[in-house]
DNA sequence: ACGTAGAGATTGAGAGTTCAAGTATTGGAG
DNA sequence: CTCCAATACTTGAACTCTCAATCTCTACGT
């Protein structure tokens, strides 16, 4: 056992920093871009779209927390208020009478097909212009790893000291 | 003028999933982990670090604002919170009376020191001992790359059209 | 069948954030 | 010197998020 903690080397530092900052102000620039224009924050605009490329517009409370990476509280609130803009509703599951779907409006598919074009342009504006090709991969691969690294250990991949 | 939005490829659209993916993880990760070991969440600390780094462990609301990439607002809130911790102080600036420095207190920083290394701790288990030496050095130019464009406007970098 | 652990989802309270509006002070222009 | 636009910071209300508690329903061992 080593108490000593291994702190971040200078160059270290600067990596998450930049990380930091960079995560930072996207976030806030892209929740300012679509609460003007949408009227709703990064995160619900990212539910709708995650309905919408499902099959009948629709996904279990639980799927779409999943997908979304939020806990299933945050949602439960996050559809209310959606459900309150006409932009989702919600349907009972007929399987599993505890089971709800989040089902995409037709109203809140307009919103979507309006607001698209935007939202991909302020992304295009603060990222993807900015980069290489060889970047965007490279980010892609690195972002991929850590959230692998992150996920609420996946089936069979927990508890390996069991096996 | 071309009406047509310019979609993502599905290329990009991979990347900037993996990275909004990867980004929500983390940020709620690293939120929980310093919720329950330091009692207060990410952004909170990096306002005491930006003050530990400063000389007399003191800055300006505005500067401090603007070091952490938060609206002077939520800055406002965050140190009355952290006022009634007793983590931070503030004291009149006595060449511009508007002004206020926040000031780390010894407690603050007791609090920094005692819980800074599982926080490295974090942070190296998410991310760094993850990734290759060059994954994590253009993780940092692309970072930059993106912070870069999206400060608001520095002196000299605004208005290139009356150059 | 029956009981119960666990899953699916919601709720309410407290904490944090945003946005617009407010107060106080400063630095010039005239 | 006077005025006033701009700067520094705060405030309150509305909104969002977290955490723990709750409720219903399912699955399954006995």
């Amino acid at each position: 056992m080593n108490d000593e903690p291994r702190w971040l080397t200078a160059e270290e530092q600067l990596v998450w920093r930049s990380y930091i900052e960079a995560a930072t102000l996207l976030e806030d620039h892209l929740d300012r871009q679509l609460q003007r224009d949408a009227g709703m924050p990064h995160v619900y605009y990212g539910l709708l779209v995650k309905l919408a490329e499902s099959p009948r517009r629709r996904l279990r409370m639980t799927e779409l927390a999943k997908y979304a990476k939020i806990t299933r509280s945050r949602l439960s609130h996050a559809v209310a208020r959606l459900e309150k803009n006409g932009w989702v509703r919600r349907e009972d599951c007929p399987s599993d009478k505890r089971g709800q779907f989040a089902i995409l409006t037709d109203e809140g598919y307009e919103v979507l097909r309006r607001t698209a074009p935007g939202h991909v342009n302020a992304v295009r504006q603060a990222v993807f212009d900015r980069l290489t090709p060889e970047q965007q991969k490279s980010l892609g691969e690195i972002m991929r790893i850590v959230a692998e690294g992150l996920q609420p250990s996946e089936a069979g991949a927990d508890l390996p000291w069991l096996r």
